[in-house]
DNA sequence: TGAATTAATTTACGCGCGTAAATTTTAGAT
DNA sequence: ATCTAAAATTTACGCGCGTAAATTAATTCA
């Protein structure tokens, strides 16, 4: 291992008896040479420390290996594990992942399109903002590139979408929150950035209907990605003003019901299903902290792991196959009823 | 902009009616040639759709742009957000920031370096695992790249260190918590993986004799990532059994302490610093969720920004002047004490 | 207006590898 | 030992740019 330093390709062909178009063979794809050069070949990879140089490589490769994962805010723990998932995804597929997170502005998120743009990506997994990202922008990369959306749908975009069905979820919490109780309120941003949020909107009237409840709906102002603040503040501002005419509140997402479970708690009202609970609060996304919240939190489980997966197999299959899905394809999974202590 | 396709520099300076070299020389420092000419440039790339391949310019420059940023664990918030900070320090001094999570895992962390070895960053910001991370190998590696460690030291590994003085910090808790209520005890893991908790014990140790208490530790058995679950349960367990000889505990981390809230409320003690609590709780870190836990979270603030900032300064320093410092300098900076509600 | 300085151009080579075509070698079967 | 298909080699070119040296053009200041 500590022989002379290999520079290059060629001298590397040298020490280890091969030619160097065996040896770009090999690093292409192992199992294109035979067995016996193979192992020759690994061999002399133990003995010199030699690699590729990527950006040789990259340069004449007609595709890169490279592919780009964008997600909103890796701030936020449910798109910091679920990028961990597609970036796992992409290893096992053996390309290289780049992760990016556009730190909660859309303006970031065009910017890593347009960093990856440079960086030849053979595809892009792309978790978008939804209605603050430019649709017309995510159409056009993906004439050069094929981006398969997952998390947040943007109608059209991108060759697939793969999300979770949120009017199957919202209808199951609404549904387990009716049986058990009095039926929720639904507590929402005023202007959310994220499509999900009016689909589960949309969900929770259309569930209250069928089940022959009156909906009410309360929203919050504010902007921004700070929802547990949100969630707090003019939670809280509701419950102590008890505006909402229920028991009962689902939020939009975990984030938020984590803040009013901090103001129902600052403000003495217990929260819970059991004896003497004021108050009962649901959330939606099954948060990597609402185990830990007081009390614990109600949720949705999102299948992190199944919808990154699918993301990432679906890219795979149009790369391997080079060629566009016919027909653009949404993939919904179902979300889990989460039952804890806070509803 | 819809002119003919640029493919490749050559083209674009037939267009811009300039040659090559020039351009080459604006791409690499727009400030190096002449304004009337930067103009030109400027203007013949808004016309056309120009920018140099990536893979071709770092094949060729002595040095990339890119720099390496590692951090244990982008699931944990903490490491998000110091993430970021050093990412924008990197894109406003004109480097290219690449950040990699070590998902926790030790091997990753090789894994990771390794990656950055192919791709020839000019410099590595790295926030090491500490005990579990191979000195040798970051030491190895930083004879070829500058390596300037943040958050976590390695003892004589890398250029530098910038980090929190956790004997500071915790003797201000401490003596914060003395002053305002019985004496802490301490509550941290049993094996951690990170130097800093040693810090903390030793300094807690420390703090304690100088204030003439008795000192008492509790570790928590449990391997792996999950403080938060390790804390409610060994937590709970110590709090059921009421094997703490006083009423206040100081947390080794905010994660643990979030856990050990969660315990608490589930085993119906009140958790603060006001009439009828059973139990005072502080933490470290000043966690993105600490202040909304029920009660919030009473703990020491570090400087993110500022640890985050010096360290990609230090590294700067390094790669502008093209010289090691002659002696590896370690900086640390204060905590600051977070009063809030759980102590 | 001229000389002195600065900036841009021309020319040329090299980086490390992908890749294609023609040729030679090797392996596995008869 | 002979044949054949598969694999490896030789040769050669190109990718898009950095960079250096020599030359020419443009600017600045006296």
């Amino acid at each position: 291992m500590v022989q002379k330093k290999i520079r290059n390709m060629e001298e590397f062909a040298a020490v280890s008896g091969l030619s160097r178009p065996t040896l770009s063979k090999y690093f292409n794809d192992p199992d294109s040479v035979r067995r016996s050069t193979r192992e020759r070949i690994e061999l002399a990879l133990k003995q010199y420390d030699y690699r590729p140089n990527v950006y040789a490589v990259n340069q004449n490769r007609r595709k890169t290996k490279n592919i780009g994962v964008v997600v909103p805010n890796l701030s936020d723990p449910f798109f910091s594990e679920i990028g961990r998932e597609v970036e796992q995804a992409c290893i096992a597929a053996g390309y290289r992942p780049i992760l990016l997170s556009s730190h909660g502005t859309p303006a970031q998120e065009r910017d890593n399109l347009e960093l990856l743009r440079s960086l030849k990506p053979a595809g892009v997994l792309l978790a978008p903002f939804g209605r603050m990202s430019d649709p017309a922008d995510v159409a056009r990369f993906n004439t050069q590139v094929p981006v398969v959306l997952f998390d947040a749908n943007i109608e059209g975009a991108g060759e697939a979408f793969v999300g979770t069905d949120n009017f199957q979820s919202i209808d199951l919490i609404v549904e387990y929150l009716c049986r058990s109780g009095e039926p929720p309120c639904f507590f929402e941003m005023k202007t959310p950035t994220n499509p999900n949020a009016n689909k589960r909107r949309q969900a929770y009237l259309e569930s209250m209907e069928r089940h022959g409840f009156t909906p009410h709906i309360f929203q919050a102002e504010g902007d921004g990605w700070n929802f547990e603040e949100i969630g707090s503040t003019e939670g809280g501002r509701l419950i102590s003003e008890n505006a909402f005419r229920t028991n009962t509140v689902l939020c939009s997402n975990d984030r938020l019901a984590i803040g009013m479970l901090s103001a129902a708690y600052r403000l003495g009202r217990k929260v819970g299903h059991g004896e003497g609970c004021a108050l009962r609060i649901a959330g939606h996304d099954d948060h990597p902290f609402s185990r830990f919240t007081c009390p614990s939190l109600t949720t949705i489980a999102q299948d992190y792991s199944a919808i990154a997966n699918r993301a990432a197999s679906i890219l795979f299959r149009i790369l391997d196959t080079d060629e566009r899905p016919a027909r653009r394809e949404e993939t919904l999974f179902d979300g889990h009823l989460v039952m804890r202590d806070s509803a």
